[in-house]
DNA sequence: CAACCTTTCGAAAACGTTTTCGTGTTGAAA
DNA sequence: TTTCAACACGAAAACGTTTTCGAAAGGTTG
């Protein structure tokens, strides 16, 4: 078993001092050609990789991005893990992960562990807990330390921080006046909790689409639902006892269970109902009937939040003096569009 | 901007040495209880907390587990992590997470950059292309300098060292075994390409489950899917040309695609047509309908590997003396199940 | 031959900890 | 009064780097 060499060891072995060594490593003008030939082929013998750990006291800088997300077995986080994983990965960044499983506790202390200088900065996506008690202290605190924050998708308008969302009551908007367009007039809504915020935009864009279009908002169509194992009940009255002509769900489980119910009570989709879902992930794509989804780009949400903290990340070395850096805030906001299958009539 | 504060400014602040300060923290015996509580009241005061990268470097580990995997926006892959995360936390680790892509030489680089001092161990499961390769030289590199490593569910008998997989061969045997018993004789198989080690295995249990009962094998029945993406003609062809019963597919991905080309060819699900898939995500559980599977604990089995590599890890510390730790490197089989759902006969 | 400049290298500090060892002070025992 | 233990604390080393500064050796110039 061949330890790691350390500089030391081959200063010792090649009787020369480890500033030598070090520099004639980094090619410096200092150090004659002789040496430094020799020092480069001995470190490159027993294969020398300067310690990381090392590089990160020396430099106060770890070139690792933390990113706290409530769940990662959800195909929209890890969509977006993939597209943080991707640019941090050409910027020479690392990228440590943790999961809150929507808890405000498991969250704080996550933030915790990895400001204590693991990490440069951070990516998040706040809990369902902490939305709900609207508690951020603990948010506020690592960037007091100067770690810059990252927020995406779940946000909120009480931290000043750089963020990166798509415009859900947009979105939501247009594919609720998609539907009507379209001619239906009776349109569902299954939806979250209100204090998930996400949730809270979808369903005002809902709301917005039908005042627009003149027609009224019945609260028999909205159906919040809390836990989706157990909103069946709740869908199947719906189904079963108003007419519905169509059905916008803030994500495609809610959709995709609407649609089996749907199926159950011979209810034939698209024909004889419509079905929108928000997020477009594999369950829309494989499930039968297709189901007409707005994208929702992770990938390109999880590149950009990289993005903008790496680009901060760098500025900060530049600005070191802390001249007040001018710390303008950006919301980047990334766009959806409709993605058109087999749940809607119209192609 | 308050900066996190160090044990120097602490010591200068109250006028003792840094060694004061750290043992008063520390709750040594050798301080005064007077400094001691000064010391301890100030640095709560100022919210004092150690340094990791220090820690680090002092103490030779880093309390970090490394992982990587093929790629994340993947179900059973999601699942694992969660399962390591949660194992790793409950020990005070963190995760690094790299993904492959299922490229070979992204691989080498996710390791080599991590095995600089990064982390104390990594858990892994192989990427497609290296598994094409059969090339596991950087495996065994990071493995030489010490590194314990783990691998998971795409495993290679070349190398040496502690696994955790699932028993492929025989939940694939018992999976179509299950629908012999249940009458069905024409049983195709939807597998991937031979080099992918999971796939191989999965294929061996379906031939020996026919053999087993008397039904001879027919490549007829054999398709061998590369790409999702361009699969449908295969699996039409199959389905529309041979007189099948039952379908046996290596993942839910093939499943739901070979149920969606059954449906428009008038074949029904179950009656004509028995399904059952391996891997247990989300597609089965909710497409329509539900789909008959062979679970794959991921959170098991991410706990599992979790496991043995902390063991190992923590064990290193006191067998210290590099006295030839019983290298005894084990292998751990998850159990798997069939879970019964609608695309079957049999309840 | 003296003064000076290059070249080439090493010593040491720094990053933030922990820990070992040494040392000065105090009080009590002899 | 001397001796010694107990107590309380500080100095320094160590982890592995990078970088600044100083210095020795050799060569060049006037």
């Amino acid at each position: 078993m061949r330890r790691k060499v350390t500089l030391k060891q081959i200063a010792k072995e090649l009787d020369v001092s480890v500033s030598t060594v070090s520099k004639s490593l980094r090619n410096s003008p200092e150090i004659s050609e002789d040496t430094r030939l020799k020092v480069q082929a001995f470190a490159k013998l027993y294969n020398y990789k300067p310690n990381n750990i090392a590089l990160s006291l020396k430099n106060k800088k770890t070139k690792t991005i933390g990113v706290v997300i409530p769940e990662i077995v959800h195909h929209f986080f890890a969509t977006v893990i993939t597209g943080i994983e991707q640019v941090a990965n050409e910027q020479g960044y690392n990228v440590i992960i943790c999961m809150s499983n929507e808890s405000f506790d498991k969250e704080v202390i996550n933030l915790e562990m990895l400001a204590n200088g693991s990490i440069d900065g951070f990516i998040m996506s706040l809990s369902k807990e902490t939305q709900q008690k609207a508690d951020y202290h603990h948010i506020m605190e690592v960037m007091n330390q100067g770690m810059p924050v990252v927020m995406f998708d779940r946000v909120t308008n009480e931290i000043f921080t750089d963020k990166v969302i798509i415009d859900d009551f947009s979105a939501a908007f247009d594919a609720v006046s998609f539907l009507i367009e379209g001619g239906a007039k009776k349109i569902a809504l299954l939806t979250t909790v209100d204090y998930v915020s996400v949730g809270k935009l979808r369903t005002d864009g809902y709301v917005k689409a039908l005042q627009t279009h003149g027609i009224e908002v019945e609260d028999k169509y909205i159906v919040k639902i809390e836990d989706i194992d157990n909103c069946d009940a709740k869908i199947h009255y719906l189904l079963n006892n108003e007419e519905v002509d169509a059905v916008f769900a803030v994500n495609e489980l809610f959709a995709v269970v609407a649609i089996k119910i749907a199926k159950s009570l011979a209810i034939n989709v698209p024909e004889d109902l419509e079905v929108i879902a928000f997020t477009d992930g594999i369950i829309s794509k494989y499930s039968t009937p297709t189901i007409t989804t707005v994208s929702q780009n992770g990938i390109k949400m999880g590149r950009k939040a990289a993005q903008m903290l790496i680009e901060r990340l760098e500025n900060e070395e530049n600005y070191d003096v802390e001249e007040e850096i001018i710390e303008q805030y950006k919301t980047e906001i990334i766009e959806t569009n409709l993605i058109l299958r087999d749940s809607t009539k119209t192609k």
